[in-house]
DNA sequence: AGCTTGACTTAGACAAGTCTAACTTTATAT
DNA sequence: ATATAAAGTTAGACTTGTCTAAGTCAAGCT
């Protein structure tokens, strides 16, 4: 059995072969194109090499039909997309139209493995019966959350001064600080009071406690700073 | 501001740089090119890229530093590693190694908007107290699911004669039937006991039960073959 | 039958990202 | 101080995937 493994472009092209075929029996350039929102010199191209790995039949010309080995990649792709479409809809909750474009986006990446995986605890959050407080969670909140493309920084970045809240701390790097420790949890409002200008250290002021922590350290914490506060400051 | 998208490749980049400064404070091309793996000449033609683009302080022959910009850009795409990183790990219990490979992948993938839904999914999944029982349950399954490039196809690939599990129906496409009334749902045993040489339709037996569909249906209802049996044909 | 039109392909440019080979710069070591 | 080694850069080839421009093919019309 041939190489298996094509660059995500011929994914693509492979996946809209097989859905016009579903839905035409023939699938025709023009249609390839206007799918995937390509010229159709480029699909000239794709299919060339295409028919070179053994996936398509090809006749300048004519219209394709995908090989057996074509189909069968074709409807792994496929179904690497279904899982994740189903996934990002129904348990984190996007629209139809953004669930299909980041499954689109991960039907490349995702493996066999993965895949599996994310089906079970998919599969598990939506039929479990001891999970209807999760999912009542899960429709009621998750849809609230926006992202507006939120300022996240890391500590070591915040400007003297200025307030912020914990957003989460990267705790499994080896000679890292156990910051839970230290007050410092997700939620924590923060103060950034000094640095010292060569050295690694940076002070803040967390509730009503103070503490020191290399800069280093400060680099795996995330922040989400504040509005209107304090002197700006390099 | 100017224009903050750059290529994956460019990230990458950016994200060693970042990783390499946070443990060495300077970046040197030499350990830049060893930790992505590629050769030195790549890294030198990365970084006037990056620097073009305003995100690290360059000069021939000079180890570079990040700018204000740049330092930002990397944390972001670290963050989205590290909450990929810990999804894959805590919830889908992939191994650290695994799930550091796996998130390398989705950084670039994954904007703000999905990851504060991913924190927020792994965050109730670890942290609710109804959650016990799914946590259990992930904890004793999910490690067991191996997926050795399974040989899911869809069910018109079915050979004649062959028998099948039902591995997953895409049921929200129009037009589609309700195939979950006929007894075709996940986990059923089926075998392919006929196809029309021309025509759109298969014929197939569910349990003791016969059911025929179009075969452009049959795309849409992926199966697992099971090994031993029957007759091959085509 | 020949013309016209639309579909498709070929040719060639371009951009990104990688590589090897050859060169330059900087640091080290007598 | 100069030779040598290491680090880094430039030059140039190659690959993949995209595009526009210019052709070719095939089908339908008159």
């Amino acid at each position: 059995m041939r190489n298996l493994k094509i660059s995500s472009s011929l994914e693509d092209y492979l996946e809209a072969i097989a859905e016009i075929i579903e839905s035409e029996k023939h699938a025709h350039s023009k249609e390839i194109a206007e799918k995937l929102k390509v010229s159709t010199p480029s699909v000239s191209h794709a299919l060339q090499a295409l028919a070179a790995r053994g996936l398509i039949r090809y006749q300048p010309h004519a219209p394709v039909t995908l090989t057996r080995r074509g189909k069968k990649l074709a409807d792994a792709i496929r179904h690497r997309h279904q899982v994740m479409k189903c996934f990002f809809a129904n348990i984190l909750k996007l629209s139809d139209e953004e669930a299909d474009d980041f499954a689109c986006k991960t039907e490349h990446i995702l493996t066999e493995k993965y895949k599996d995986r994310f089906v079970a605890l998919a599969d598990a959050i939506e039929n479990r019966e001891d999970c209807t407080g999760l999912r009542k969670y899960l429709d009621e909140y998750l849809p609230t959350i926006e992202g507006e493309d939120s300022d996240i920084i890391s500590l070591d970045l915040l400007p003297l001064g200025h307030e912020a809240t914990v957003v989460s701390i990267s705790e499994n790097l080896p000679g890292i600080k156990k910051f839970a420790d230290l007050g410092l949890v997700h939620g924590s409002i923060l103060q950034m009071e000094g640095k010292a200008p060569f050295g690694d250290l940076i002070r803040i002021r967390v509730m009503e406690s103070r503490l020191s922590m290399r800069e280093k350290d400060a680099a795996n914490i995330w922040v989400k700073p504040l509005n209107a506060n304090a002197n700006a400051a390099g």
